[in-house]
RNA sequence: GGGGUGGUGGCGAAAUGGCAGACGCAGCGGACUUAAAAUCCGCCGGGGGUGACUCCGUGUGGGUUCGAAUCCCACCCGCCCUACCA
């Protein structure tokens, strides 16, 4: 018998099966396919455990799905355009190219130590010319389909990393940038759009996806659909001022309205006595910090700008103000403001001496403007209100609620407005003041201003030969060669487009690209989609549900827009893993010096015990700290197959008992594990694989099973371990002289009859209590398990002599004796 | 402030209406060993009892139920998302 070292045997096998090609994954239309797919990771330099935690139970998976039968693709590849690169290069002088291919070399060498199923010749690297051309196609066509488009506009910038930010991409109160920390500011910039918003309907309708609730409801939020009614109100100088109101059964209790200091029509209306103090206003707030302007705390500020609107629906002339509680970017930047029933209008209201005017009664009785304490936005019935009055008031948003009902329909009817919904979402800022991206493919002609590169054309390289300065302004910029071409249409001398496209643009379609990351037509080989797509599982982090997951998405249907494909959904399923965090409980970071280096791990206990151990400390979807001492539970498990793998097994002395129940258990855990892999419930599966490897133990000391007893059991352990540990169960299925791979083999059949007890523990309740256990034969009848328990002497002393009122029986498990 | 999610032994966790703590780590006792490691056997939520047993116990307080870690209500604590969104 050889001792286990994983070490050496690991490798082995990875080079025989890389050699033998056994996980290249192609059409089989004979069988079903599924497409398992791990979120493509950043190529940063190591590849952390973090990584390995999200992989390895999703490469589990797809070994499992494989030996359920289906034709199973799961690919990888590299994120690897962005920021980091940059940054290395002009820390250390390294070029981004250099740095990130260094590190995606380096990165495949680890990868292939994990010993998951890969089909590398599937590998696509997003800052690939071959990839990114198609990046390009993508922007282009997103053009003609009228999803992109260019606008100035004020934006989130990141003043270290001198580039912009998507809204997603700036965290926390303090509005900092995602990658470097630093406080974002506002700039007004050229900048390149997609239309995430005209899909912001169907982006709420998961009906054909099964998402976590969590995600769906993030994302839910995330878009954040409201409805209520659009409402134009008139200055006095005759200019159309819209709003939009969830309210509009307030309408007659409006008394005021506020102007975002942005607002285009600031300008115009301000009267030449305002003038000073609008325009001071609207400086200071531009110079305030987002952090400061949008702690929701704050004390409302605010200034008259002079001017009055006439409210439609009661002709009531509103003073017109500017605050920056109002903001640019929602709704059209101007609202209509009731202080009686808006908390926010009531302290605006209260601070500037603005009248109110209730319009919505409580049960409770009329409301004092003058004294009432905060606003009303509980249900009543509407006062003050012309023809409305009357309509009783709900909690319900919309349409289900009467008033708002009875003032959309007075609006329609008297021309002033009509029902309308609004989204939170913004449209996708996808412009990047960057040099590692890939680049936008426009050109700026003098004469036909922002025209798109022809096809043929494409890819529009990055040049390698740039210059990086400090201050992180983009090379492209100054790169003369890149810079100065000439107009498509027209030929004159003309300017690049600089910018970069966001890495967000990359990852939202490489699920397409590694169908055929080769393929110099399209995007992808149709016929592979035609085969392949949708993905079947995604699984990954749950922090990219409101960013990524909404961008896939959005990207998917503009490809169903273009005839790339006809789904609507790019994910099927999607099941988010946690995080693996430091011992002392931490998030793992280097200055904390808690990080748990894998290639350490597998030095030390090979892939196989790292690979159990993190499918099995913690449910997955859960997350949690590390624990150096917790991994002997794993190395002894192997450590154990490893022995029962290569026992000569010869039963001493038969025992027909001891047999059966080893082949219930066999085919129990082949129930069990099966059950669990299908419910990514993958600690449990391994804690089963555990029990029978403790049942397989005492077999093997006690020798009183059949030697087919004992092959089955030991077969089947082999089988449930491969997807989780694929090195050692190859080798000791070889060794078994077992035909090669364990890989290919079917997931075993478990048989109802032979996993079926034959006895079973009877527990016996007297109110509840658990007073007595009696082991039954399982087949015994109803009316027999209640006479047994009503016979058990522990029963009749609680009893104290009392009939029973009322007996319950839970099959096979309980009866429950009430007196 | 709003939304989500979680709270179970010394620790990681099982159990989603029916024996709380499967499986594992650590610990304790024993075997083997000159010794240690490894391995093997046993114990392992708390209190009481020589014992058969018994009482208490899943963040806190109520409720529903024959029966609640699990369902409902309120509260406390942790984490995540979001935040003047009209």
């Amino acid at each position: 018998m050889s001792s286990y070292n994983p070490q050496q045997l690991e490798p082995q096998w990875q080079a025989k099966w890389e050699a033998d090609g056994l996980y290249r994954q192609r059409i089989d239309s004979g069988k079903p396919k599924h497409y398992a797919l791990t979120m493509l990771p950043y190529p940063s330099g190591d590849l952390h455990i973090g990584h390995w935690y999200a992989m390895t139970p999703s490469d589990a998976r797809a070994r499992f799905m494989r030996m359920q039968g289906y034709n199973v693709m799961f690919p990888m590849g590299f994120d690897a355009f962005g920021l980091p690169a940059e940054n290395a290069a002009i820390k250390r002088s390294i070029h981004p190219k250099t740095w990130t291919y260094a590190n995606i070399e380096r990165m495949r060498g680890q990868l292939r130590s994990m010993g998951a199923m890969f089909d590398w010749e599937r590998e696509a690297v997003s800052s690939d010319p071959d990839y990114y051309k198609w990046t390009q196609w993508f922007f282009k066509k997103l053009i003609e389909l009228g999803l992109a488009y260019r606008k100035l506009s004020a934006v989130d910038f990141c003043p270290n990393c001198n580039t912009t930010l998507a809204r997603e991409q700036v965290w926390g109160e303090d509005r900092h940038c995602e990658r470097c920390g630093t406080p974002v500011i506002k700039k007004d910039l050229e900048q390149w759009f997609f239309k995430t918003t005209d899909y912001a309907e169907e982006l709420l309708d998961f009906s054909q996806i099964n998402w976590p609730e969590r995600v769906k409801v993030m994302q839910t939020n995330w878009i954040g659909k409201s409805s209520g009614a659009n409402v134009t109100f008139t200055t006095e100088q005759g200019d159309e001022m819209p709003i939009f109101t969830t309210r509009p059964d307030t309408l007659w209790g409006a008394t005021f309205m506020v102007m975002a200091p942005e607002h285009p029509l600031v300008d115009k209306l301000t009267t030449p006595e305002q003038a000073d103090a609008v325009l001071q206003y609207r400086e200071q707030a531009q110079r305030l910090s987002d952090i400061d302007r949008e702690a929701a705390d704050r004390e409302k500020t605010g200034v008259f700008t002079g001017a009055y609107a006439i409210n439609p629906v009661n002709q009531e002339r509103v003073p017109i103000w500017v605050a920056d509680y109002v903001l640019m970017g929602y709704g059209f930047g101007a609202i209509m403001a009731v202080p009686a029933h808006d908390q926010r209008d009531f302290e605006f209201a209260r601070k500037f001496g603005l009248p109110i005017i209730p319009v919505i009664q409580p049960e409770s009785g009329p409301l004092d403007a003058a004294t009432m304490p905060e606003a009303y936005v509980g249900p009543g019935v509407m006062v003050n209100s012309g023809e409305i009055n009357g309509t009783a008031v709900s909690d319900d948003k919309g349409r289900k609620n009467p008033s708002i009902a009875a003032a959309i329909d007075w609006l329609v009817a008297h021309n002033a407005g009509d029902e309308a919904v609004n989204y939170r979402l913004r449209d996708w800022l996808i412009s990047r003041q960057r040099y590692w991206g890939a680049p936008i493919p426009v050109i700026y002609c003098p004469e036909h201003g922002a025209v798109p590169v022809p096809d043929e054309q494409l890819p529009v390289m990055l040049p390698e030969d740039v210059a990086f300065t400090p201050t992180g302004e983009s090379p492209l910029k100054f790169h003369e060669g890149f810079l100065h071409t000439t107009c498509p249409e027209c030929g004159r001398p003309s300017l690049r487009e600089t910018d970069t496209m966001d890495t967000f643009m990359c990852s939202s379609w490489y699920q397409y690209r590694y169908l055929s990351p080769h393929f110099t037509d399209a995007p992808f080989d149709p016929v592979e989609g035609a085969y392949w797509l949708p993905v079947d599982q995604y699984t990954g982090g749950i922090e990219h549900a409101t960013m990524h997951l909404i961008y896939t998405r959005f990207f998917t249907k503009a490809m169903r827009k273009m005839g790339l494909v006809n789904f609507d959904e790019p994910m099927l399923a999607l099941h988010n893993q946690g995080m693996v965090l430091g011992e002392d409980n931490e998030k793992m970071s280097k200055s904390r010096g808690n990080v748990v280096a894998p290639d350490d791990l597998v030095q030390q206990y090979g892939a196989d015990t790292v690979r159990t151990y993190l499918m099995f400390f913690t449910r997955w979807e859960q997350g949690g700290p590390w624990n150096y001492d917790g991994i002997k539970g794993p190395q002894r498990l192997l450590q154990d197959v490893w022995e029962i793998g290569q026992y000569a097994y010869m039963p001493q002395q038969v025992d027909e008992q001891a047999t059966r129940n080893l082949r219930r258990k066999t085919h129990q855990t082949i129930h069990k594990v099966g059950q669990d892999f299908q419910e990514f419930s993958f600690n449990t599966a391994v804690a089963a694989i555990m029990e029978l490897r403790n049942n397989l133990n005492d077999a093997k000391r006690t020798r009183s099973v059949t030697v087919a007893a004992w092959n089955e059991a030991v077969d089947s352990l082999l089988l449930l371990l491969a997807p989780i540990a694929p090195h050692i169960t190859e080798e000791l299925w070889a060794q078994r002289g077992k035909p090669y791979s364990i890989h290919q083999q079917a997931w075993p059949q478990w048989d109802e009859e032979i996993a079926k007890e034959d006895s079973i523990t009877l527990v016996v309740q007297v109110n509840g209590k658990v007073r007595d256990r009696l082991e039954v034969p399982a087949d015994t009848a109803e009316e027999d398990m209640k006479a047994a328990a009503l016979a058990s002497e522990n029963v009749q002393r609680y009893l104290e002599g009392k009939a029973p009122r009322k007996v319950i029986l839970v099959k096979g498990k309980l009866v429950n004796i009430v007196s």
